[in-house]
DNA sequence: TGAGTTGATGCAACCGGTTGCACAACCGGT
DNA sequence: ACCGGTTGTGCAACCGGTTGCATCAACTCA
């Protein structure tokens, strides 16, 4: 492997000179740069980025952290997380974690130290957990908020009780509710919204779970539901959705007909029948921003914007 | 921050005997030892990875390398391996690459250049570019083989052909098999085997795709099951299954009765039908596997075994 | 008692970049 | 011709550990 002295000595500069035409171009007299670019190329120097973050004091690392990688939900989140990493010279390291047990926090506390920023998408846990975090290192939150910390939630309480209305309206009057995991943060957003929103249009609203955003959740789900008699299901999950679709129909239950399911468009545009509510969010702007605030944040610590992005309601056409 | 320098100066001794004490301690007095931990708990000293991670030659990173995470079979693997590699203090970076373009092959030759070695998992692209990081840093495969690499499979073509099989068995004449993404290592073999079990069992096997292994593409995929007016399907993933048996019963389309979609076991026995067979493949064990062996290739390079798990088949119970 | 081990610790040279400071060459202005 | 101000480059001291080699005391065995 070449090293900085290596381009410096074919090049016939000095290893100082080398760095700053690789790191800082506007202090070097274009020629050089060419000269030692030329070297560079020559010798497929590359950047050793562990000698690089010594020097600094940084890592130029920065953490993901997701409470699991099942529920696809987080894969567009991710992806644009990382795309906007990518742009400044980050690295995002996607991690599992749950910031519920103190073993959780330990191993995030462990983390943290390697890192130079952290965005931790919808944790669960005491807020205090998260604040031990965030003493650490600058950190983001995804679809939480907290006191004094940079967050981006995607507004899906608004979006809910868009559908609920919407649902009421279009004459449902028994609707039930599925809650997320226990722990969510947004859930109880989502669960007032659906209750404010019911009580407005004069509708009845069950409310059943927690439930883990997963297909298995929404099978076991499906007696409750059944139970509930409501003619209207707003699930927590896609996951959730798509698994108390398929039982549901297994059952020989009528869906749409005795009982409707919301969930994203992919799927409800997949149903063949129009009027489903769903209920999309941007997962990849949610990355976006959420890596954008990480980055004022990792340099204006203290700084801190709650943002809210809007999450779009449709209802299918067949 | 305290350093070995600050500890050392607490302890009374020197760096090189601090750093020997808190990494190799058989090679120091116990005593000395005693001292030096207390002086260390007593400034709250923690290593600096970066320092080490320079003066070892090694990063302390492993990479998981996954096509997209849209996909959830991918989560238990990365679950398996990164339970792994914290037992063996490696950090696990979980990256979005694809080594089908050279865009995305120079960005891998980028992250392999940072990191102690890396699981490529169901990589897509030639074996050339498979090769090319391969040269970089010990890299493992996971369900995809290559001459001269480690590698580990879920034996899937093997389960796929006792599937077509038992549907043959079962009085299934006519059989779908829906390919994978274009590009996937594992698709011909499966196919391969699909098509000599039909064969072996007197039925006859239509071949669709490809289809990347998302919901949607199980939407899409909808037409041409139809046409071919087989009435048993074997999607190539689960995501495939579920557009496609939603889709299927929002048209109508008794699933199963005209139809039957294998799944995996979650799946299929929210259908509430007997007799769909079930693919499981143990996600976790993979990804254990494949640090496994990821950690013999970063001590003895050039050991490449190459691991086939069993993949269970099972049809399900009402 | 002396030569040969063994064990514990110190010394100093790394690992591969980064950066403050010094210095020389060159600028336009007076 | 002289001066303050740029601009471009080199020098060397870092960043915080790791490790080969030297040193020295204590210990073994003849």
């Amino acid at each position: 492997m070449a090293t900085l002295a290596d381009v410096a000595a074919l090049a016939g500069y000095n290893k100082s000179t080398v760095s700053r035409a690789l790191t800082r171009p506007e202090m070097v007299a274009p020629e050089t740069i060419a000269r030692i670019q030329a070297a560079a190329d020559q010798l497929g120097y590359v950047l050793n980025r562990t000698a690089s973050q010594l020097a600094r004091g940084r890592t130029g690392l920065a953490a993901f952290v997701v409470p699991t990688l099942e529920n696809a939900f987080f894969a567009p989140i991710i992806g644009g997380a990382q795309a906007r990493a990518a742009e400044s010279g980050l690295h995002l390291t996607v991690t599992v974690a749950s910031l519920e047990t103190a073993a959780g926090v330990a191993a995030l506390e462990r983390l943290a130290a390697q890192v130079d920023g952290l965005i931790l998408a919808a944790p669960r846990g005491p807020d205090e957990h998260v604040a031990a975090i965030a003493a650490i290192k600058p950190t983001v939150l995804v679809d939480r908020e907290a006191t004094g910390l940079p967050s981006v939630v995607a507004d899906t309480a608004t979006a809910v009780g868009t559908v609920v209305q919407g649902l009421a309206v279009r004459g449902h009057r028994r609707i039930a509710y599925l809650g997320g995991p226990s722990g969510s943060w947004q859930d109880p957003g989502r669960e007032a919204a659906a209750r404010e929103a019911a009580a407005r249009s004069g509708a009845e609203l069950t409310v059943h779970g927690p439930y883990p955003a997963t297909f298995a959740a929404g099978v076991s789900a499906t007696a409750e539901v059944l139970d509930s008699r409501a003619t209207a299901v707003v699930p927590y999950a896609t996951a959730i959705a798509l698994g108390l679709l398929l039982t549901l129909r297994g059952r020989g239950v009528q869906v749409p007909g005795s009982v409707l399911v919301s969930a994203e468009t992919t799927v409800t545009e997949a149903l063949g029948v129009p009027g489903i509510p769903a209920i999309d969010v941007d997962g990849g702007a949610l990355g976006r921003a959420a890596m954008d605030l990480l980055g004022t944040a990792m340099v204006a610590p203290g700084e801190n914007s709650r943002l809210r992005l809007p999450v779009q309601v449709t209802w299918s056409r067949p």
